[in-house]
RNA sequence: GCCGACAUAGCUCAGCUGGUAGAGCAGUCCACUCGUAAUGGACAGGUCGGAGGUUCGAAUCCUCUUGUCGGCACCA
């Protein structure tokens, strides 16, 4: 007779098999309630569950992530079920869990509207107040693929097929609906509370572009109203974070029809984007990288030997001149390789790293657009390092170190690394396959990084590392990549005199830090939500007089932090001193210097920053010490 | 590129079922010389994304088109 171990190492033994509800019930009426289903062995099952085996037993409920996705599974059934009830001849397809909700594609005649996500969701919370039971059910194929025919859901017979033949269907039907599904879902609709149906978009069937495409019908759902209402708060919060909108509110740049996808930088925008480009200048120096220069417009026959011009020809923008055909470059390393095929190389010269802050251009399709984070012309903090296939390993590791520097300095703390190893499709030798795999495997796990491994996700040309950033939301961004490339090199012609003394084809790494600056300001600005550390704000002080009378030490007074290079600005409008520092906190200026006639006479300064904090009567040089720290720690936190 | 929504003053937005546009902020001018998040007043500002069409009459309805937004697909 079943003895079960719960998750606290008590044990309870039952003379016969017993339902994981019951379990629940014999600890507490509280918890039977809230039982949403069990956790069996490791295993999600439903509380119907019976038990007839000693066991390890946990009972799931909404404090659990994995209740809370219990509930977003079966409230993507309890949509469907609303959907099909109100629009008969929808066809349901899939309606998997996704982070902070679900979603359901329906195929049905017509898209559905804004209007009748409201009807669906009215319908959804009558139906959650009827509190239907929820029940599992077996069948066979060939019973399956008969009711699903009759029902005319050709796309569940569809995905049946593509179940393999020994796994056994399980259904869940709660009143007339019924679904194909895994499970496990809640005992009963009652138990689905918090939610709300977000939007409506189009999605393909089975994810590709040539298949019809079906309606989507994304929703949220949480375990009580309480975390809802949290969760539209946090959304609330992030739109105000938008880079779009806080670009346009601190002027740093706009982008308008007649260039979609390209940026023009307002100068307080270009302010921060060189204060990026030069601080990545001086590091790349530091690292042993020499800065280039290459053309933007380069002949097709360039891209055709380097084997763009086969794959993305429909995403390069061209142009042409006395009959030759050119390519806006999408890229830099073919260029860069003609570069390093300047003269004979020699291995003592090696390896060579060169670096460009390389301005592309590439066609993305018109719906990929979004602000910075996808434009059409954007500039790459781009190198590519040539090298022997042995001096990949510590190239790698000593890019990760870069990166990591880098990272730091812009207040990015939390890094994921992720290995793509070799696709199906490939150029180069297994041997060599095998080789750059581990020496990317071997650089990170020396580094002491914990990595995923995704398996066939390499390109084409060879294994690559990419490096994603986690903001202070959560988010995550892939920014920084390097990429093991052993087929451009040959493809173009690049050799270096080895010490035996005999020509060799060069590895050649391609790798970016912070990926394209365009994107990386996006992030930045979100990250910060428009309050930019110090060393990064497009004005960094602000000095503010309270009557003319001050007029002239302000300007003095800024013109002296100008001069030892921080960006300093007097506000001299005959305003009042409380409009002025509420139009300069608005614009996010780290530091605000108040000037009165006190502090005149003293040859001082009264410090106010952005966050509303009084720093008190400061001497410049105090200030200006204040100021040189500040600036000096970056993004650090310390 | 595909599906859907949206496009009104520099910005944020209002404008019901068609009757030649309205607010707040910003701007300009005037007054106020003021101590830590909005001083008051006056003025000016738009052929309603673009092109066609329906209508006596279109910001409003229809078609096409461009862009943006949300997804999907794509991302060297």
């Amino acid at each position: 007779m079943p003895v079960i171990t719960l998750p606290d190492s008590s044990k309870r033994e039952f003379d016969n098999p017993v339902s994981v509800h019951d379990v629940a019930a014999s600890i507490g009426t509280g918890l039977a309630k809230a039982a949403l289903a069990g956790k069996v062995n490791g295993t999600l099952v439903d509380t119907s569950y019976t038990i007839t085996e000693d066991c390890d037993l946990a009972i799931v409920t909404a404090r659990d992530e994995e209740g809370v996705d219990v509930i977003r599974h079966s409230c993507a059934h309890l949509m469907a079920m609303a959907v099909q009830e109100l629009f008969p001849g929808a066809q349901v397809t899939i309606g998997p869990v996704i982070d902070n909700g679900f979603y359901y594609d329906f195929a049905y005649e017509r898209p559905f509207t804004p209007e009748d996500l409201e009807k669906i969701e009215k319908r959804m919370l009558e139906l959650s107040k009827e509190n239907l039971a929820v029940s599992r059910s077996l069948m066979s194929r060939d019973e399956a693929v008969a009711m699903f025919d009759e029902m005319g859901e050709k796309y569940k017979v569809e995905i049946i097929k593509d179940i393999p033949g020994n796994e056994e269907l399980s259904f869940y039907s709660q009143g007339d609906f019924i679904d194909l599904c895994r499970g496990p879902h809640v005992p009963s609709t009652g138990h689905i509370k918090a939610f709300k149906l977000m939007k409506v978009a189009g999605a393909y069937w089975r994810g590709d572009s040539n298949n019809e495409m079906l309606q989507r019908i994304y929703g949220t759902a949480w375990g009580d109203k309480k975390e809802l209402k949290a969760y539209l708060f946090r959304l609330e919060e992030a739109e105000k974070r938008d880079h779009r909108k806080l670009g346009k509110q601190l002027n740093l740049f706009h982008m308008q029809e007649e260039a979609p996808g390209m940026v023009f930088w307002h100068p307080a925008g270009w302010t921060l984007y060189q204060e990026i480009e030069q601080y990545m200048r001086a590091k790349l120096r530091r690292h042993d990288y020499q800065e280039i220069k290459t053309p933007q417009v380069v002949e097709r026959t360039l891209w055709e030997k380097s084997g763009h011009w086969d794959k993305f020809s429909e995403e390069m923008f061209t142009t042409h001149s006395e009959h030759r055909d050119f390519a806006i470059k999408p890229m830099n390393c073919p260029c860069h390789v003609q570069v390093f095929n300047q003269g004979l190389r020699s291995y003592r010269e090696m390896p060579l790293r060169l670096a460009e802050f390389g301005s592309c251009h590439r066609n993305e399709p018109s719906g990929a657009l979004h602000g910075l984070m996808r434009v059409r012309g954007f500039v790459q903090d781009d190198a590519h390092i040539f090298c022997a296939e042995a001096d990949i390993q510590p190239e790698v590791a000593s890019f990760i170190d870069f990166l990591h520097e880098v990272y730091e300095d812009f207040g990015f703390t939390e890094v994921l690394y992720k290995l793509s190893t070799r696709p199906e499709k490939r150029v180069g030798s297994d041997e060599s396959w095998d080789k750059a795999e581990k020496a990317l495997g071997d650089a990170l796990d020396a580094a002491g990084l914990k990595w995923d491994l995704l398996p066939g996700e390499g390109a084409f040309y060879g294994p690559k590392i990419e490096f994603s950033l986690k903001d202070c939301l959560g988010r995550v961004w892939q920014c920084g990549t390097i990429q093991v490339d052993f087929s451009m090199p040959g493809r173009l012609g690049a050799q270096f005199v080895n010490e035996e003394g005999e020509r060799e084809t060069p590895v050649m790494l391609h790798r970016a830090i912070l990926g394209s600056f365009e994107r990386f300001i996006g992030i930045l600005i979100e990250n910060y939500a428009g309050a930019l550390p110090t060393w990064l704000a497009p004005q960094q002080v602000a000095v503010l007089n309270i009557t003319d009378k001050q007029g002239e030490y302000c300007k003095k007074v800024a013109q002296l932090l100008e001069d030892k290079g921080f960006r300093a600005q007097a506000d001299l409008r005959n305003e009042k001193i409380g409009f002025k520092i509420r139009e300069r906190t608005l614009q996010k200026v780290p530091y605000l210097l108040v000037v009165g006639d006190k502090e005149v006479e003293s040859g001082s300064v009264a410090v106010r920053t952005r966050t509303g904090e009084d720093l008190g009567t400061l001497s410049i040089e105090e200030f200006v010490a204040l100021l040189a720290k500040d600036v000096g720690q970056k993004g650090r936190k310390h």
